[in-house]
DNA sequence: TCAAAAGTCAAACATTTGTTCTATTTTTAC
DNA sequence: GTAAAAATAGAACAAATGTTTGACTTTTGA
């Protein structure tokens, strides 16, 4: 490797390690100071360089204006949602425990701001390879489709089930025979399960 | 609300989105005039009252030197390894397909470093609620404890069994009565699964 | 309502910061 | 080894950015 390409490296290092530990870049001179560069200048040229690589962006005359284009894993952003209290929006701000993000990949194609998540109780649904404590991943949508998981509140609880529809007759059915499926009256679909996630 | 505070979370609002999409934080005039306000002046109070109250931290004198004090979610950061080629180190550069993001507290207190993912292929532990499919989070280590869920390599490829050692035997134990245990020769731990990933 | 407190504004200033220029030194490639 | 190219350095400059001051206006709270 050329001396100069290691020393872009470096430079490149630097700027990626003093912006986590700042919270903005460094300048030029900062930048001199801690590559062993006695010349701003020099540092432009660098600065240059790693602009037209594609490695960083930059705004002329602008101070501090250096833009890491780093390929980020997208990910989304969500609540977790506790016990639910009876007649409020699951979503409601008392709901919520906690927030956690996964990479965008681990679910489909779903908007952030509509998706939850819920710690699943009991072994209903055990032979669908859904656990007692797992985490659901939840998408807020009012339906459905036949055969897909659903959560839905049945008097005022959330349960995670298959759902199935037949001229309008909603039925619940649990993954494990020692269940009955839950039928008729009181069940509102809040939800499609997207994901499972066990810590073990 | 006082007006004033509705003014502050604005300016808290504008410097995240600003930090957001430009890689670096604002100047004062150019939050000036983003809020509707005509004087720096005014902006650099606010920012004084923002550190006060420990939203942002600032240095004096130097310019876009607003960091956010913000919470972070935490998380960790590891790669997805896709069929393990024979005789290579599972983490080797050509193994590894995809890098994901999850928050820290879906897993245990684990290093980041050592974390990896694996998709599981078959259906030989399904009575564990491991499908066919899912995807496994695992640590890197030598060996595991008895009755823990281990990836061995057994003949040069990655399974995911139940582990026990008698004497120093090793068996693989499936969580499925279709299939035997797999014995002896051959088997090297190379992880533990700390968390199973599905998407439904 | 009314006085005090808080907020806003404009302008001048001090400091930082990016840019440009020229000369010198080091590295590269044949 | 040698000449050309690249990199480095120092300094002067221009532009931006944060700070301070003082007067004016609006908001707050009794």
């Amino acid at each position: 490797m050329k001396k100069s390409e290691q020393k872009m490296q470096d430079i490149l290092s630097f700027i990626e390690e003093y912006t986590k530990n700042s919270g903005y870049p460094p300048t030029y001179r900062e930048i001199s100071a801690n590559v062993n560069l006695k010349s701003i200048n020099s540092v432009k040229k660098y600065l240059d360089r790693l602009e037209l690589s594609g490695y960083i962006k930059k705004s002329g005359f602008k101070s501090r204006s250096i833009d890491l284009v780093k390929q980020e894993i997208p990910t989304v952003n969500f609540p977790v949602v506790g016990r639910v209290a009876a007649g409020q929006p699951i979503l409601a701000e008392q709901n919520i425990e906690d927030r956690l993000v996964i990479s965008s990949s681990l679910i489909g194609n779903y908007d952030d701001s509509l998706l939850f998540a819920l710690k699943v109780r009991g072994d209903s649904m055990i032979d669908a390879g859904i656990n007692d404590g797992d985490l659901a991943i939840v998408h807020s949508q009012n339906t459905v489709e036949n055969g897909e998981i659903a959560v839905a509140m049945v008097e005022d609880k959330a349960t995670v089930k298959y759902f199935y529809k037949n001229k309008d007759k909603i039925s619940l059915h649990p993954a494990n025979a020692l269940y009955q499926p839950i039928e008729g009256k009181n069940i509102s679909v809040v939800g499609k399960v997207v994901a499972i996630i066990r810590k073990i």
